[in-house]
Parts: structure tokens; sequence; C-alpha cells
RNA sequence: GGCCCUAUCGUCUAACGGUUAGGACGAAAGCUUUUCAAGCUUUAAACCGGGGUUCGAUUCCCCGUAGGGUCACCA
């Protein structure tokens, strides 16, 4: 049995995005899972629209996605190849140089030809079976602009035939290009590949995925904190799916599970929320150290320097923030909203928002904060956990009303309509911070 | 327009002739220590339409309809 040989083909002329990352990830699963080999490809044989920039945004998105490839080629490194199967071509008579008219300004007067056999081509798609065309409406093609300048269609024949890809693996916008390719293939004498046409990512109104949809280049999705599990994940369920329940799978696992026969038919829309929940399940599966790193390069400055200068309390802070964020991107937001200064701070407030909605009376608010600093005061300041101030407060605040209780003790600790849990709160900030801030608003409650 | 492809909840999908059409995201409701988040429980939500084939069609066939792709000296 020969060895799988599967390739990703980008051109450079864009950046790496969502769509292209679901080609490379099934290209890639397939040669995993066959011992086979896997190719990457740059296809910048129009000169024009190439950019080295983007051949590097493709490089970097798939090494940051763990997407590692055996070979690598370029097609501008290789015109000697095609030049040589022109000249083979010609002198087969399947193709000839072509004098005539340029059809646009720019054009040549010059461009090589197939001889179009004009007849039925039929390939089997493994996921769609059977396709037929009739390649008469194609005429005699162009295949090349000069002996060094093949086009696309050439290029990928003579790569695919000298690099031995068994499979090829690419969008079905590519599949109308198949019977033209075929006819190369049979020209040249290439043995045919098996061909896996994957149906098209579409964006949230179902037009072809663009940037202005929320469709970002995979090094974006890096940037704003999302994880390569959650997006190799995530890319992975549109448009295959093990047979069964399971939504979290990882690569390891993907590699023995995947086949392309179950790959889906019909299109996707690209759903960011559930790419999200999948963001937010890998975070919590990171090391506290880890994900500290990626919150703490995007606090503001300021709030980095205390977090700095007062780390056992950023420690603690970590596992609250990750709670409340589905991706490391949304800190900068929440920090710049002034979200976690209370942290490390003590927070500036109007005395009335310390009233519960219930009880709006300063001074029995007043005494229920003074209660609070009495339960609280003797625990040692080894042993104040959130399970410790619970159990001292919890009795009080039943009987008293918990909301008259624990919302002017939140609003003391944190100065916010939202927060963690008062014991939360208070075990976060340690003893002294807590009996201080409770102290400071009684003080507002009396004055 | 020609050619090609596709069609199950809002979205991702399961079902491979017989099911109360299942799961997940999202949504709604409830519970969980006062707020928020998380978590748990529950609910609403789909077979594009019409013909066949068959004892029986979401499933097979045909025709519509809708969507997409492609028709370069781009890839």
């Amino acid at each position: 049995m020969t060895k799988v040989i599967t390739r990703f083909a980008p051109s450079p002329t864009g950046v790496l995005h969502i769509g292209s990352v679901r080609t490379a990830l099934y290209s890639w699963l397939y040669a995993r899972q066959n011992n086979g080999k896997f190719i990457l490809r740059i296809e910048d044989t129009d000169k024009e629209r190439s950019k080295k920039e983007f051949e590097d945004n493709i490089i970097d998105g798939l090494n940051w996605l763990g997407l590692t490839h055996d070979e690598f080629f370029r097609q501008s490194d290789r015109s000697v190849f095609y030049k040589e199967k022109i000249i083979e071509l010609i002198a087969k008579g399947a193709v000839y140089v072509s004098k005539e008219e340029p059809k646009e300004p720019g054009g040549r007067a010059e461009v090589i030809r197939f001889k179009n056999p004009n007849r039925v081509v039929t390939f089997e798609d493994v996921v769609r079976g059977d396709i037929s065309f009739d390649t008469t409406e194609l005429g005699d093609f162009v295949i090349a602009k000069d002996f060094d300048t093949p086009l696309y269609h050439f290029a990928v024949v003579v790569d695919d035939f000298e690099m031995g890809v068994t499979h090829v693996i690419r969008g079905d916008d590519a599949i109308s290009n198949t019977p033209r390719q075929i006819l190369i293939q049979e020209a040249l004498g290439a043995p045919r590949p098996i061909y896996t046409h994957l149906p098209m990512i579409l964006a949230p109104d179902k037009s072809k995925l663009s940037k202005r949809h929320g469709a970002l280049a995979v090094t974006e999705y890096h940037e704003e904190g999302y994880l390569p599990e959650a997006i190799l994940n995530f890319v992975a369920l549109m448009g295959w799916n093990p047979g069964n329940d399971q939504e979290i799978i990882s690569l390891e696992e993907m590699v023995k599970l995947f086949t392309l026969p179950k790959v889906q038919k019909s299109a996707a829309v690209f759903n960011i929320d559930k790419l999200k929940w999948l963001n937010k399940h890998y975070m919590k599966l990171l090391s506290a150290d880890r994900a500290g790193e990626e919150i703490l390069t995007r606090f503001p400055p300021m709030l980095q320097t205390k977090a700095h200068s007062d780390v056992k309390v950023f420690e603690k802070v970590v596992p609250v923030i990750l709670d409340h964020i589905s991706v490391f991107g949304e800190v900068r937001a929440l920090a710049e909203a002034g979200e976690y200064g209370y942290f490390f701070e003590d927070p500036a407030y109007a005395p009335e928002k310390l009233l519960w909605k219930d009880e709006p009376e300063p001074m029995l608010a007043a005494e229920k904060l003074q209660k609070i600093l009495a339960l609280i005061v003797d625990i040692d300041n080894a042993f104040f956990t959130p399970e410790t101030i619970k159990t001292a407060i919890w009795d009080y605040a039943t009987e008293a009303g918990r909301g008259s209780v624990l919302w002017p003790m939140r609003y003391a600790l944190s100065g916010r309509e939202k927060s963690p849990d008062p014991f939360m709160l208070a075990n976060i900030l340690g003893k002294e911070a807590t009996l201080r801030r409770i102290t400071h608003a009684i003080e507002l409650l009396r004055a």
C-alpha cells in the first residue's frame, strides 16, 4: 500500500482564516492517522498578488495551532519543473504555443494552451460521490503565460504529481477546477489522486466568510486570547463529528476518530458563541500560572504594577477573573471599565449604595456592618478563608436577613454593583483590608 | 445565464425505511448563600414544497423552490 501524502496549498494572497484552517486540519489529520506525510505548499505563481507577509501569517498560524508539516515547498522556487513539463507536453502534442491578439490591456501575444480533448470527465469525490463535467466548454484553456510562468491549474497538477500527493483535500470552491486538472494529469500520465471537497464555511448572514463578518485571521484569534485547542476543536466540528455526542475533542483524539467519509456535504455557518464556549472550557484547563500570565499581559500598566506589588491578591483574583470571561481578550475592556481596581485599592463610592433595597436605613446598615466586624475580627489571619468567614457570619446573616447583611458587606468591600460574593472578596483582600474597608463604610453611614 | 453542488431546531449536528426526530451552542424559566459569573434542573425550538417508489418515508427517485460554488493570460 502506498504511503498517504496530503497537502495544504494556500496562495499567499490573504491571511489564514477559519475556513483554511479546517482544510489544513482535515488534511493534517488524514495524513497523521495514516502515518502519512503532510505537505505545506505555498502557491505563489501569481507574483502580483502574492505577499511574503501573508506567507508568514499562514505559517505562523499553522505553527501556533500545531499543524506541523513534514515538507515545505514554494511554487516560485520550482519554475524549472514546470518548464520541463511544458516542453514535454508540447513534444507530446498535448499543449501548444498560441499566438493571439491580447484580449485585455497587458495581455500577451503568445500564451501556452492545453489542447482540450473535449470530453466528459467523471471523478469520484469522497464526500459527494460521482461528479461529471463536460469539459468542452472549457475550450483550449491557458496553462501558462510563458515557459517560466505557469498558471495555477498547471502548477497544481505538476506539483501533486511530483510530490506524490495521494489525497487532495480542499474547499469545494475548487470542485469545478477538478476536471481540467484531471485533463492535465492524464496528458502528463500522472495518477489521479483521491479527491475530497469540503463544504464552505459561511458568515452568520450566510454570505461568504470575510473579515467584515467577524471572521478574523487566525493570528488575530491568537491575539484576542483564544486557545489553539478551542479553535481546532471548533473547526473540526464544523463539517465533521465523531459519530456520537462528544463535543470536546483533543487533537490526539481527532487523529484516532476522524474519518473523511463522515464529512458533511452542506456548508456550515460560523458560530462565534460556540467557539467562545469551547474556549472557556479550555481556559479552565490551563494552569494557574499560565492563566495568570495571559491575564496580566492584558492589564493596563497601572494595574499591572499593582498586581506585581500584591502577588498574593493577584493569585486569588485569577480564578475569579477566569470565571467571568470566555476569552482572555475580554480582560482588557473589563480592566479599563474598572472591574478589577478594587481588588488592589480601596474603592470610592456613594454611601447610599451601601444600603440594601429592602432596608434603606443607614443606621441599621451600620449596625449590620458593625456586627460583621465583631464576628470576623477574631479569625486568625492564617485561617481567613471564604469558608471560615462564611461560617462566622452565616447564622447572623440568616437571622437578620441575608440581603441586609451581605449586600452592605459586599458593597463595602467592592464598591460595585456586581462582584464575587463577600466571603470570597474578604478572603482575596485579606483580613486587614477587609476590616479597614468595612470600618470605612461604617464611618460613611454614620456621617 | 450555462455547468456543478447542497437542503433536519436561530446555529453546529445525530438518524444510514419503522424513533415521543436525539445531543450541543444560544434563548427562556427555576434552583443554588445578597449582586454578577459559574454550576445544576427544566422548557421552547427543525425534517423546504410537490409528486412518486414502498405496508411504511426525514431517509430512496423525479420535479420545483431556495442557497452556494464556478465560468480569467487569479488562485
